[in-house]
DNA sequence: ACATAGACTTAACGTTCTTTAACAGGTTCA
DNA sequence: TGAACCTGTTAAAGAACGTTAAGTCTATGT
């Protein structure tokens, strides 16, 4: 299966460069650019299936930049990543042909979701989620309707139990690490979210207790395993 | 098909033509005008099927030319734009006839979802409706009757259940958030109002619980998934 | 005008989810 | 070994959500 272009343009080098690993680590092929005039000429070389454009850039804004992306394609789906309380600046977003957008800052979870969600869309086919679940141990883990079942007991977890398990499931036996999960669903890596992941392990721990081979091994200074 | 004829008057140029595109490109006939006075005289000469009235304006406030504009045609649907925390001005401008308001500044979502429940409000008694209609697992949800049947039993459902359940259909299998569904529905997303969609969302939940399949699934913090 | 019914909101109370606190061990490295 | 940091666990606090019932409003018909 090929994999999906994406055309990345923000010119935060920090935030850009981070967007830019966690979308490969998510399978799709992403270009980096850092500023709007770039972006362009890079669009015109190669063809991308969707563009994630930063409002604010130097050269070319985000908003100019979209409706040249338009000129040259007009049904590739664009999200926009723009700061907060900017509404106004949204709306004329949408003017010119925004799909999306994001308001910074916002989780990585939310970033894939929106995505996901706007390639289902622009494919044409409607509903079908990926109805992905996944098998851990003796356990079952339906992601989309956020049950864990052992032999015919289900358990109904919560959001965020969730959303780690599902994290840890993607990355089993290897390692998930902690700065990674953070940003992914709490969008702010500081030492109170950090406990709170804390937290969630030892609830996840707890409820796949009753098989002995599945584990969830710490990796010290790193971040967790998902053994099973 | 004939276009659905819009009268908007909305006196910031940008904001202005801004919109105007934008309804244009969702094949809405729009006509702008800068101030009041003169969407008056465009009105008497056009008739129009719904207004999109600025209340801040020269020449003729918004509320004003609702009040002329309801004296020419008294069942004409109207929509205020608002600057925020004018409440006082949103209360008179209901009294002279507005069928909703937005607060600037607002999505085009918001206005688009908005626009097309007061036409499917408005031509209610009239004939020819779009028919427009969802499935949900064994049931089938009739957008424009209000009506969902299941196995030949339909229950009638009130606007503000059948809104819900529009926007979640809309986003079947995916997050619909609250804000922008109380934004859409409710016009404020206080604290009031977001009680009161917890309402809806028990009542819907009771109206599906017929078929196991169907879920309204919460999304803490963030809003409610349809599963189907 | 009055009564009635239906729709929507507000109130009240209970439950669940998430975060924060508090305390107890562990690991690493100088 | 001891200081600094990281992790495990449980409990409590705070916020969000679920549910039912009572209140408010509006429209409608007599």
């Amino acid at each position: 299966m090929k994999k999906i272009s994406i055309l990345l343009a923000e010119d935060d080098p920090n935030l850009g460069q981070l967007l830019k690993n966690y979308l490969i680590a998510r399978e799709y092929d992403t270009t980096l650019v850092t500023d709007g005039a770039q972006a362009l000429q890079v669009f015109r070389k190669d063809k991308y299936q969707l563009c994630l454009l930063d409002v604010m850039m130097p050269e070319l804004d985000g908003f100019t930049l979209a409706k040249e992306i338009r000129a040259l394609d007009p049904h590739i789906p664009v999200i926009f990543l723009t700061a907060k309380n900017l509404k106004e600046d949204v709306i004329e977003g949408f003017k010119s042909g925004a799909d999306d957008y994001l308001t910074k800052p916002f989780s990585m979870e939310e970033l894939l979701y929106r995505i996901e969600a706007i390639l289902r869309r622009a494919s044409g086919k409607q509903a079908d989620p990926p109805a992905t679940s996944y098998t851990i141990g003796k356990f079952t883990f339906d992601v989309t309707k956020q049950l864990l079942t052992y032999n015919d007991q289900s358990r109904k977890l919560t959001t965020k139990e969730s959303e780690l398990l599902e994290l840890l499931c993607r990355n089993r036996n290897e390692v998930l690490e902690r700065n990674f999960a953070l940003k992914s669903i709490w969008i702010d890596d500081n030492y109170f979210n950090a406990r709170s992941m804390d937290v969630y392990i030892t609830k996840l721990r707890k409820y796949l207790s009753r098989d002995e081979s599945v584990e969830i091994l710490n990796i010290h200074g790193k971040g967790y395993k998902l053994l099973c």
